[in-house]
RNA sequence: GCCCCCAUCGUCUAGUGGCCUAGGACGUCGCCCUUUCACGGCGGUAGCACGGGUUCGAAUCCCGUUGGGGGUACCA
């Protein structure tokens, strides 16, 4: 059998296996070299080994192939590190990993948990967080999707060491302003052989693959090895050619850092477009020749992406044979995804994707993102409240679970108001204020009067807030002028009945007599007039009061509310209860 | 179709061959507290997908089945 005979596929298995030491061939390249260059030689050979069942190659991987079992324990920083050495790499090369979202419509909850498990790996292991735009495609960019994104980044509390707006040593950041680098990189790479140009039409390939009753779907590899002859009679027809990579042969195995090892058989990656007809560079090409040229050391990214690995790091080991990059494999590490109801990828479509949503609904940076990193990690067995601090102290990578995780509102919301809970009564403030502004509840600037008043009023809602939207609800009935406060209608309905109205009578004569107005003394006087004279359960003898002084059945305790509003306007609200 | 990934309460998870009668959280149910709503406290509910192995011993390791997800673009 000639798969096993040691030959140019064994070389080039080697050489594509980041596992493996990594070593330039010495003698002819082997993918193009003339010489060694059969037509389809590659295919025609994986024919074959689809007919013969497949044989391991223990001895090829000495220490590769480890169990799933282990692959917890073994999984981490060492390795990663004598992965380094062997490589001739910098020894403990440090940590460079990468956040690189497409500007295409509103952020999405699944870029901001990648954002945040990408950053907290690179805090925990002190290296460095870059921040690239992937906008090449024209079509589907947008300029307010790009300013969302940095705005939503800076919400989160990211802090980029490199990207866009602070720049670093390998600007620019923006892919669209990095042409050049592409041009050059599909110029080293087709002379170099690794890439080809396809003449053929999609309804071409379809019907070779049904003609030849093939199970692989993709490119066939047809116009890998044209002949000048035949490019140019295809010219001569006005075709146009996107470029190829050509997919070496053989297995590609590589260890993810969240799931273990992890292989694919080349018949099954069929050569990829790289650059569209145009001549404009793709995905496939730009994001390895960022990551090589920006010398990332680890990717952690969406599940979504585990398939494409292996054209990426046939495409790092290209790219590190014609000089681009410092010729090193990062790392992959693939995140799992972020579910919505029913089983289903939490698509943009969903408004409970929206990132921009989670802060207009009032939640907390800090809540949101605890919440997201639940989503395949936890940082303790009996704990699920922690800060960003805590977690980048704690974050492992090899901690990360590997099962899809279904995004829950509830627990998002619950985890949320634990944050709330945790800030102090002034940070608090700090942040409701814009929300207060913003709804009117008070002026921008807020007066002096104002100010007092929300200080005294914080303590009393702090502590019942699930959001920060809350507050504007809660307090607005202590701001509001006179003339425009209003009652919720349902809740007058309930509330306010004949019954009701007698106990806001009974309240006001008692509070009208008041010689002191102290939420200590109101509290006297009502249960007094209330409870103990007219014999009210509680809830019914405060519920009206309630809803004549605040608007509202759910308020801030009542007594306090009355002392805050103040004897005229409390006894005003009363009275005007019973118009 | 083909390739790849995944599999513990309804949901998110802990679990790394004996500490498991499977722990925590959200949800849900009941009770307590109570000045509404909350907060808080106490208690209950509910799970190792299935089948084979390996082992003295399996939620845990292996194989298979089933189920779910993703990829299979001149999108990213």
């Amino acid at each position: 059998m000639d798969r096993d005979r040691p030959g140019p596929t064994d070389l080039r298995r080697r050489r594509l296996d980041p596992d493996l030491p990594q070593r330039r061939p010495q003698a002819g390249r082997l993918d193009q070299g003339p010489d060694l260059r059969h037509p389809h030689a590659g295919r025609a050979r994986h024919q074959r080994d689809d007919a013969a069942p497949r044989r391991r190659h223990p001895h090829r991987h000495p220490r590769g192939c480890r169990s799933h079992g282990d692959r917890r324990r073994g999984r981490g920083l060492d390795r990663r590190h004598r992965h380094s050495h062997e490589q001739g790499g910098p020894a403990l090369s440090k940590v460079r990993v990468r956040f690189c979202p497409s500007p295409t419509g509103s952020p999405h909850v699944g870029l901001a948990r990648t954002a945040l498990f990408n950053w907290a790996f690179a805090r925990h292991h002190g290296g460095d967080f870059v921040f690239r735009i992937e906008d090449t495609d024209k079509e589907r960019n947008t300029e307010e999707s790009y300013d969302a994104l940095l705005d939503v980044m800076r919400w989160l509390g990211f802090d980029w060491d490199e990207g866009p707006e602070i720049g670093g040593p390998h600007a620019p950041y923006r892919q669209s302003e990095r042409s050049d680098l592409y041009q050059d990189a599909l110029a080293k790479l087709a002379a170099a052989g690794h890439t080809y140009r396809c003449f053929c039409t999609n309804d071409e390939v379809d019907a070779r693959r049904k003609a030849a009753g093939s199970k692989v779907m993709g490119y066939d590899g047809f116009c890998r090895e044209l002949g000048d002859d035949q490019v140019a009679a295809f010219e001569a027809e006005g075709r146009s050619a996107v470029v190829r990579f050509r997919m070496p042969d053989g297995e590609i195995r590589f260890d993810d850092l969240v799931r273990g090892e992890i292989s694919f058989q080349t018949e099954h990656v069929p050569d990829y477009a790289v650059a569209r007809a145009n001549g404009d560079p793709l995905y496939t090409l730009v994001n390895p020749v960022d990551d090589a040229l920006m010398e990332i050391t680890h990717v952690l990214r969406g599940e979504d992406l585990l398939s494409s690995t292996p054209r990426q790091i046939a495409l790092y080991a290209a790219l590190a044979e014609v000089g681009i990059g410092n010729g090193t494999t990062p790392q992959f590490g693939h995140l799992p995804y972020v579910m919505g109801q029913g089983n289903k990828k939490l698509s943009k479509r969903d408004p409970e994707a929206n990132l921009l949503g989670y802060r207009e609904a009032g939640f907390l940076p800090e809540g949101l993102l605890n919440y997201l990193a639940l989503l395949g990690w936890s940082i303790a067995a009996d704990r699920d409240v922690f800060t960003m601090d805590e977690m980048v102290t704690a974050f492992d990578i090899k901690d990360v679970n590997p099962n899809p995780a279904r995004f829950d509102l509830k627990k998002a919301e619950a985890i949320n108001a634990d944050h709330m809970r945790m800030l102090s009564l002034d940070d608090l403030t700090h942040r409701v204020l814009p929300l207060l502004k913003q709804a009117g509840v008070v002026g921008d600037p807020v007066h002096d009067a104002d100010a007092q008043l929300l200080e005294l009023a914080m303590p009393l809602v702090a502590e019942r807030m699930n959001k920060l939207t809350e507050a504007t609800e809660m307090l607005d009935f202590l701001f509001v002028d006179e003339d425009a406060f209003t009652r919720d209608p349902v809740d007058i309905e309930k509330v306010l009945t004949e019954d009701g109205r007698q106990v806001v009578k009974a309240a006001y004569d008692a509070l009208a007599a008041l010689p002191t107005w102290s939420t200590a003394a109101i509290d006297e006087a009502l249960r007094v007039a209330l409870v103990d004279e007219l014999g009210l359960k509680p809830r019914n003898a405060f519920g009206p009061v309630r809803v004549a002084v605040t608007g509202r059945r759910v308020s801030p305790p009542l007594f306090e509310s009355l002392e805050l509003l103040g004897r005229e306007r409390g006894l005003g609200r009363l009275q005007s209860a019973l118009a």
